[in-house]
DNA sequence: TGTACATCAGTGAACGCGCGTTCACTGATGTAC
DNA sequence: TGTACATCAGTGAACGCGCGTTCACTGATGTAC
């Protein structure tokens, strides 16, 4: 069937981005095809170029929607929660969870991307993708921590550095103990220092 | 040249492995061809089933020797240092080095291998050689800390999982100020880190 | 030690395959009157 | 509102290319006598 509406090419326009979002933090750039992208939404490769310039352009619109998402993600659990210990511990619970390691949920898109952004050449346009994301990411997390106890950005870039360290190193060594002990380290050293800080922060209310 | 001495060709099968470790690093395990391996090393295509099965055999040995290299180099800083808290701080200040996030020095064989091994197929090997490396670094790391305060691999897969994240995300950003202030912003942590532990252990000898 | 011969590391052409991208074509959609 | 026609989203064959792997071949190395 050729020639769609306006309306239904915008929203495959969408379900190439959706798909592709997601494809592509589960395989990676090179492990998912013009054609199979296409065939994950129902059509066939040829009109891929009537939406994208190239696949690397889409790698960059993908690579931006996913962190939107992750961003409007967080900025949920942030409005939910009464106070900022309890957005940040709740961030925390979120991203160590079993479906994150194993693959059952949608991966950050800080890790599923970082690997291939670090590796394509300096002028694709995924860099700044990537580095406009992970700067969204890290002004919400820090918009959290409270100044008096140091910089909140310095605090919120080690915090995700943290996390996404244990959530790279726990997938690739899924289906190995060393995976689930992995996560549950860092459960037990951000249990460690929450004790820490609820307790110092009672004498400066 | 055909038919070398078994002492020459012992060497390029060394040669493929350094080669292959360092490139399958620097690029991805699919960012390099077997041709263009060989080629590095100064040999066709051809001869490569000579010295490895597969690729994919290939890859797994040379992740488990990025492991080996990067396990040595941490013995050799712990070995020089006179205690264990200053080699836990060697061993971070070499990790934040400025041409580990630049990409100008050798690449840790986790954050190196992590993104791709965690895409590879399930029945690949190289799971196996990864999850054994990052098993050896993480016991070497854990035998720095003191059972006192904690559990000692609780203590290294927590400092290992931050050093990871950083560095996978500074190397990201490369070219953008986020990834300098990444680094720097550990080492600030880090930092107040140990200034809290010089002082703590005082009051116990 | 010298000779005859088997071995096998390395070569380079060739294989089938999947990739990103192009393009002539189709026919329903959108527009102009 | 109805009609004529331009537009363009989607199709599927085709392109050049590089990939991992195979294989017949070469000739120095290693071995047996």
């Amino acid at each position: 069937m050729p020639r769609v509406s306006r309306e239904q090419s915008e929203k495959h326009h969408e379900e190439i981005m959706q798909a592709s979002s997601r494809l592509f933090r589960e395989r990676g750039l090179n492990g998912v095809s013009v054609a199979q992208l296409m065939a994950a939404v129902g059509l066939t490769h040829g009109s891929f170029y009537c939406h994208f310039a190239s696949k690397e352009a889409l790698a960059a619109a993908a690579c931006t929607h996913a962190f939107d998402q992750s961003a409007a993600r967080w900025s949920n659990v942030i409005a939910a929660n009464d106070d900022s210990h309890a957005a940040i511990s709740s961030i925390i619970k979120r991203y160590l969870a079993e479906a994150n390691r194993t693959g059952a949920g949608p991966e950050c898109a800080a890790t599923g991307f970082a690997g291939d952004v670090a590796r394509e050449p300096a002028d694709s346009p995924i860099h700044a993708s990537f580095a406009a994301g992970l700067e969204k990411l890290i002004s919400t997390l820090a918009g959290q921590f409270a100044a008096e106890n140091g910089s909140p950005r310095r605090e919120a870039i080690t915090l995700f550095s943290t996390l996404v360290g244990a959530l790279t190193l726990a997938r690739a060594t899924n289906g190995d103990p060393l995976s689930e002990e992995i996560f549950q380290s860092l459960k037990e050293t951000f249990a460690l220092q929450f004790d820490a800080k609820s307790k110092a922060p009672s004498r400066h209310p």
